[in-house]
Formats: structure tokens, sequence, C-alpha cells
DNA sequence: ACACTGACTAAAAGCGAATAGCAGTCATTT
DNA sequence: AAATGACTGCTATTCGCTTTTAGTCAGTGT
């Protein structure tokens, strides 16, 4: 038997994909695990702690599956390619599944910690948009930059740009091959003429 | 005399200003404007339509600044870089002066005519961007692009990417130079090497 | 005749007391 | 020792009431 944390956790990344974390009780996710609700307490200190728990849990999941495909591919720009694809696509399994995780990375307005979480999966981000660049400056397909950093950055905001944003229309809904393409023109080959 | 109407959006800009216009009544426009409510009827048909045209010179001022600094340049480069400079410090300025239209460029919770106005503005912005980008490859500054639209959103896409999220943590504060030189590096030099 | 007024109304916002729902505890059971 | 669920106190929601406010219009002054 998967251990109780486990089980606890997976009824409450259900239910919290269900109704979403704050709809969810400590009630419920006993009652659907089998299990009484002070139990729950032996495993964990607090509503909030099974909330951060579920979120990392599903923002490893999403890096992972990006870090799966960017190793798959065997150029910087298809690693980049791949990346921008399976990270637009994963926006909508969010919003679909990961309403726990969602709810982290919703700027403002979600419990303290969650703060954290977020923190994670934009350095997890970085880091993997940071490989890729790096990479490419070894094999030849981008050139040396000064500040690397910074540069990941820029990339990581070109990329949160061309993010869908759920409520608003401005965004107009350029499909994901056409973001990943606008993407690719600008931030590799750049504006300025080559000779 | 100024028009018995400007009287009026001058005095509700000012008082939008102060407190918002959610917090601004009617009755303190005429007040303040020295007039009757009643009066306020004969010139506007609604706060709504008060607070619309108040966004809407507040916008015209920022485009109208853009433009002119932007004409003042004759580099593309330098251009975009006034452009982007001017632009990040007006986002300071709607925060202290402008409130109608940050209200009107808030995404949502807002009142149904302000998308309008945001619209007009984001298009003011696109055309401006769009006309540097021309501008550009007419100089030789920039190549030729395939899709000059698409390559022009993105470009907004990358600015708005760099914008202050004045409630969020995740956008470490970097220095509104240090976003210029950002959006420059990538967008005009790109990350292919250059022989 | 006309520009303007401000008391008036209907509707919305604000308020707070009553109520319901929930996180977290702990004495009891297994 | 592990698990339970009735219980507690706190927070969120509801609901009736009061206040505020957008918009009107009969009336006033010029």
């Amino acid at each position: 038997m998967t251990s109780k944390k486990e089980k606890i956790l997976d009824t409450a990344a259900l239910l919290f994909g269900r109704n979403g974390p704050k709809k969810t009780t400590i009630d419920e996710i006993a009652a659907e695990a089998g299990i009484a609700k002070g139990t729950v307490y032996l495993s964990f200190s607090s509503k909030e702690d099974i909330f951060i728990e579920v979120a990392r849990r599903e923002i490893d999941l999403i890096l992972a599956k990006l870090r799966r495909v960017v190793r798959s591919e065997t150029t910087a720009i298809s690693k980049l390619e791949k990346f921008l694809i399976t990270k637009f696509g994963a926006e909508d399994d969010m919003r679909k599944k990961y309403k726990a995780t969602q709810e982290a990375l919703q700027e403002s307005h979600s419990l303290p910690q969650s703060e954290k979480v977020r923190q994670e999966f934009y350095a997890g981000e970085l880091h993997i948009l940071r490989d890729i660049l790096e990479f490419g400056i070894e094999t030849g397909e981008f050139k040396k930059v000064k500040n690397p950093d910074k540069i990941t950055r820029a990339l990581s905001h070109l990329m949160r740009g061309l993010e869908f944003r759920c409520d608003s229309t401005d965004v107009e809904y350029l499909s994901v091959a056409d973001k990943v393409g606008l993407f690719i023109e600008l931030a590799v080959n750049g504006l300025a003429p080559r000779k």
C-alpha cells in the first residue's frame, strides 16, 4: 500500500483539481481517502501544508516533463521549440488538472507559502532555459553572451509575454505554433540583418 | 472660458487621480467644478461616459509623448530605446496620476467600455512599434521580415513581459535601463552568432 | 426661450449581526 | 500506538437594514 501520506496527497490533488483548493475541505479529503480527519493531521500540520506539497508535486511533474522533452532534442533551437510547445501546452493542463499549481502561480491573493512554490517553478524553468542557452553557445548555434543570466531572464519574460492570459482578450489567440515561431524568430535571429 | 465639458473633464481627471474613479462621485465632480449635478448630464450621458473620455484623454497624452520621443530620434534603435524608456516611465505616471487610465488598462473587473479604451491604447502602441520596425528596415538597421505584424506583436509581448508587475515579487526589480538593454540585446541582435 | 439647478427616486453599496462552514484539537476507542 | 470523530473557536457568508449615489425632472433665474 502506498503510504498514508501519499494517499492523502493523491486524494487532495484530485479534489483540488476538481473544485480548486479553496473549495476543498479537509473533511472531504479525509472522507474521500477513507480515513478520519484527525489522521490527516498525523501526516500534515495544516491544510496549507497539504496544498504546498500537492503544488510541489505537480510542479515537479511539469518541470520533469520540460526537462525530458528538452533532453530528447539534439539542437538548441529544437530544444527551445520543444520547451515552448510543452510549456504552452502545460498551461492548458494547469487550467484543467493542476488547480493547486495554478492557484500557487496566480500572483497575489494566494496563501503566503505559495509564493515559495512559485519561485521554485520559475527558478526551475529559468534553469532549463539557461541550460539550453549554454548548450547553444557550446554548439555554436548561439553566440557567446556577456550576461547569460540576464539574457535568460529576458527570454523568460518574452515567453511570459506570450503566455495565455486566461481573462483578457488583448492577447489575441495566437496558436501555440505561432507563438513558438515568433519567439524563435525574434530571440534567435533578431531584427538586425545578417550579412 | 474653456467649455463646460472641458471643465468637467479636467475636474473629473483631477478627482479620479486623487481617489480613483470608483470612489469619485458625480456630486463631488459637480461641486469641485462649481456647477450643479444636472449640468454634468447636459454634457455627458453617464458617469462611465465621463470616465471613458478622461481615460481617452490621458491615453492620448501618453501616446503623443511616445510618438514625440520616437520622432525626435534618428535611428531605429535609439527610437526603440527611447520608446521603451518612456513607456516604462509612463507606467509610473499612471500609478500616480492617471488613475482612470490605470483602471481602464487593468484587465477584467473594470467597466465594460474600458475594454475599448484599452484596445485603443494597445493599438496605438503597436502602431508606433510597427513604424519603428519599418523605419529600421528602410534604413537597413533591421532586416526585412516576412510578417511585420506578427513581429511587432512579439515585440510588444516581450515589452509586456518586462513591464512592472506592481503586485508581484517575481519580476525582480530590474532598472529601466536594464530592461531596455535586455530588450535591445535580444530583439535586435538575437542569440544566433553573427559572422 | 434657454441654461442651469438641486431636491427627489430608485437602485446599488455599505454595514453588522446572525448563521453556517471549516480548520484544527483531543479525549476516547480500537 | 494508531486512528477516530465529536467538539471548539474562528472565519466566511448571508441577509435585512441604512446610507450613498447615479441619474431625472419640475422648477428657477436670466
